[in-house]
DNA sequence: GCCCGAAAAGTTACCGGTAACGTAAAATCT
DNA sequence: AGATTTTACGTTACCGGTAACTTTTCGGGC
C-alpha cells in the first residue's frame, strides 16, 4: 500500500445523498432515525449507504453540534499490576455497553505524565476523564476545571473529589489489617513496599496500618520502602533486606500480594517457616492466591467491580445525573494460612 | 455542577487571538511553531493562550486538514488474561512516546464484537488499527478495505495479513512442545482447553501440538475442550473429567499456564504426583510461575516485545514506510520441574 | 526619497456533518 | 372547495481550525 494509495477518499453523506437523489440535509435525517421522511426515501438512502459503505465521520458531528464526543479518557498507572488490568476491564466492558469508547493513559505513577496526557485528551473533546489516584498536578487540575466536564477519580476514596470518587479507603483497609494482625497476637511488625513522590494508596495504607497496631499495643519495627516496582522480585529482596537487617519482627505486611508472595518465596528459600518463624500479609487478592500451598492473608477487594461502578458513575455524570460524591465499593480481609494466632 | 453549569464555553483560537490583537491564523501559525511571525506576537500571541488557559480542538483540525487523528484503535480479546494486559502495555507506551493515543476496544474473542467496534472506531478516523487476531468477520473486512489505514494484525502470525502481521506461530509453538514432551518419553497425551467457534490461535497450537506428537511416534488420547474461559478453575475441572474418563495419559498439555495451574492443583487434591505420575505443561510462562514450589515447563513469549514491536510497526506504517509482512518475534520453551525424562 | 524583495500578517474558502428555518405537497378539517 | 395542519423535504449558516492566496509592513540598496 503505497503513500497515494492509501488516501482513499472517503464517502462524504453528502455523496450518499446525490447518489440517492435527496439532499444531505434528508440523508441526515435518515441515518439518525430522526423521523420526518418517507419510507421509500429512507429504503432509497440506505441502499445507497450499503452500496457506497460509508462510514460516518464523527469528528463531524461532534464539531458541528454542541454536543461532546463519546470517548471517556481513562488513566491508569499500569497493567503490570493485575488490579490495575481488572479494574481497565471493568471499566472499558461497562462503557462499552453504554456506547462510549476508552482513550487509554498509562501513566505511570507520576503526575507529569498524567497532566501531559489529560491535556492531549482534553483536546479530543471527550464526554468525561476517569482517573486513578487523588493527587494532580495544579496545571493538570486547572484544566480540568476549565474543560468543566464529569470527572470520576477513582482507587482511594477521596471525601473532596473534583467531581465523583469512587473506591475504597486505603487508610481503613490498612487499618483493619494491622488490627486483625495485632488481633492474633503479632507485636513487632515490619512492613515492605515501594516509595513514591507523591501521596498515594499504599502510602495511605502503611498509615492506617500503622495506626492501628500503634493502638493495639503492636509497633512497626521496621519499613522498607524500595525505589522500584511493587513486584515480585523486589518482595523478594526487601524480606532479605529487613530480616538481614537484625530486627526482630514477627509478621511482615507487604504492599501488595505481588510483593507478599516475594516475601514468602525468600522465607522459603532461607528456611524461615511460615507461619510458625513469620507471618506474612499482603493487599489485593489476587486470583493467583489459590494456587499457592498456603492461603495468603490479604485483603479482597472487588477490582473489576470498581471499574464497573466507575463507568456507571461516569455514564450518570455525562447524563447530568446526580451521583454520591464518594461511593465506597469496600472490602474484605482474608484471613489466610500465613498468620496464626500467636500465644502472647 | 448542573446541566448548564457544565457547558463551559470553550476558549476558541478566535477569541485567543482577539485578545491577543491579531488574526486567527496568525495566531495558529504561533501555535503550531510554523514561522512568519514576529517574537513580539509570539509573545502577546503565548501571553493570551496562558492567561485565558486555552485548549485547542483537535478534532477541528483533524476534521479540517486531510490529516489524520493521532488516534490508534486497538482490539484486545480480554484483559483479565494477564497476557493480554503486557500486550497492550506494551502497545499503549510505545505508542504515547511517537504521540499516539491508544482506543480501547475489548472485543472477547468474538468477530462479531470486533466488527461493531471496528465500525465505532472507524467513525472516530484513526491513524491505524492493531487487531489481535487473524480472522475477522466478512464486513469487518471490507470495512477495513475501505477505510485504507494501515492494520497490524498481532498474536498470531498470518503470512498474509491485511497490512502487517505480529507475533508468533502458535502452530510452531505447540508444535515445539510436542516435540519436547515426545524427546521426554511420553507418549500418551492429554490436552485441557477451551473451545472457540472460530479459527484461534490456541487451536493451531493443539493442531502443532498433535502434528509433533503423532510424528514423535505418541498419540494424543483426549482432548478436553470446555466451553468457559483459559483461566484456573477450567483448568481443574477439565483435569479432573479427563482423568475420570479412564483414559490412560501420562502427560497433560494444557491451553495456558492459568489452566496448567488448575490442573496442578488437582493433582495435590488428589494425591497424583507431578511429575511421577503424571506430566503437566503450559503455555505463556506467566510471572507467577516463578512463585510455584515446582518450575511449570512451559513455552515464553515476550509479551511487552510483542507489544511495543506492534506498536513500531503501526508507527512505521503510519508513516508510510514499509515494515516486514510477518514479523515473528519468537518464543523459546522452559523446561521446568512438572515434567520429567521417562524411560521408554 | 524611491523601489524592491522578504517577512509578517490578514482574507477567503473549506472540511462533513447538523440546527434552524423555509417551502412545497399531501392530508385533514370545516 | 378553501383553509389549516401535517409531512416531507430543501436551504443556509455554522462549528474551529488550516491551506492557499493576498495584502501590508519593513528594511536595505541605490
Amino acid at each position: 500500500m503505497s503513500e497515494k494509495e492509501r488516501k482513499i477518499q472517503k464517502i462524504s453523506l453528502a455523496e450518499v445523498a446525490q447518489a440517492a437523489g435527496v439532499s444531505k440535509m434528508t440523508a441526515s435525517r435518515v441515518l439518525r432515525g430522526e423521523g420526518g421522511y418517507s419510507e421509500n426515501t429512507r429504503a432509497k438512502v440506505m441502499a445507497k449507504v450499503d452500496l457506497l459503505g460509508y462510514v460516518p465521520n464523527r469528528l463531524a458531528t461532534v464539531f458541528a453540534g454542541d454536543t461532546n464526543s463519546t470517548f471517556v479518557g481513562v488513566s491508569i498507572p499500569d497493567l503490570g499490576n493485575e488490579v490495575f488490568a481488572q479494574v481497565l476491564e471493568g471499566i472499558d466492558r461497562k462503557l462499552g455497553s453504554h456506547g462510549y469508547q476508552t482513550v487509554l493513559g498509562l501513566t505511570q505513577h507520576t503526575i507529569e505524565e498524567e497532566e501531559a496526557w489529560i491535556r492531549t485528551v482534553l483536546s479530543w473533546q471527550p464526554a468525561g476523564l476517569i482517573l486513578t489516584g487523588r493527587s494532580h498536578s495544579r496545571r493538570a487540575l486547572d484544566m480540568l476545571r476549565t474543560a468543566g466536564l464529569p470527572i470520576v477519580e477513582i482507587w482511594d476514596l477521596n471525601s473532596s473529589p473534583l467531581d465523583v470518587s469512587v473506591g475504597i479507603s486505603h487508610y481503613d483497609s490498612g487499618f483493619e489489617m494491622g488490627r486483625y494482625l495485632v488481633g492474633l497476637g503479632y507485636r513487632a511488625l515490619g512492613y515492605v513496599g515501594t516509595s513514591h513522590d507523591t501521596a498515594n494508596a499504599a502510602t495511605a495504607r502503611l498509615e492506617g496500618f500503622s495506626k492501628a497496631v500503634i493502638d493495639g499495643g503492636g509497633s512497626v519495627v521496621r519499613q522498607f520502602c524500595l525505589h522500584d516496582t511493587a513486584s515480585f522480585y523486589p518482595g523478594f529482596y526487601g524480606t532479605e533486606q529487613l530480616l538481614a537487617s537484625g530486627a526482630a519482627v514477627d509478621c511482615i505486611y507487604f504492599q501488595n500480594d505481588s510483593m507478599a508472595f516475594g516475601g514468602m518465596q525468600y522465607c522459603q528459600k532461607a528456611a524461615i517457616e511460615i507461619p510458625d518463624d513469620i507471618g506474612i500479609a499482603g493487599w489485593g487478592d489476587m486470583p493467583v492466591a489459590s494456587v499457592l500451598q498456603r492461603r495468603l492473608t490479604t485483603l479482597h477487594v472487588s477490582h473489576l467491580r470498581l471499574g464497573q461502578t466507575s463507568a456507571e458513575a461516569m455514564v450518570a455524570r455525562i447524563s447530568g445525573e446526580t451521583y454520591p460524591t464518594a461511593k465506597n465499593i469496600g472490602f474484605h480481609l482474608v484471613p489466610g494460612a500465613t498468620t496464626k494466632r500467636n500465644v502472647l
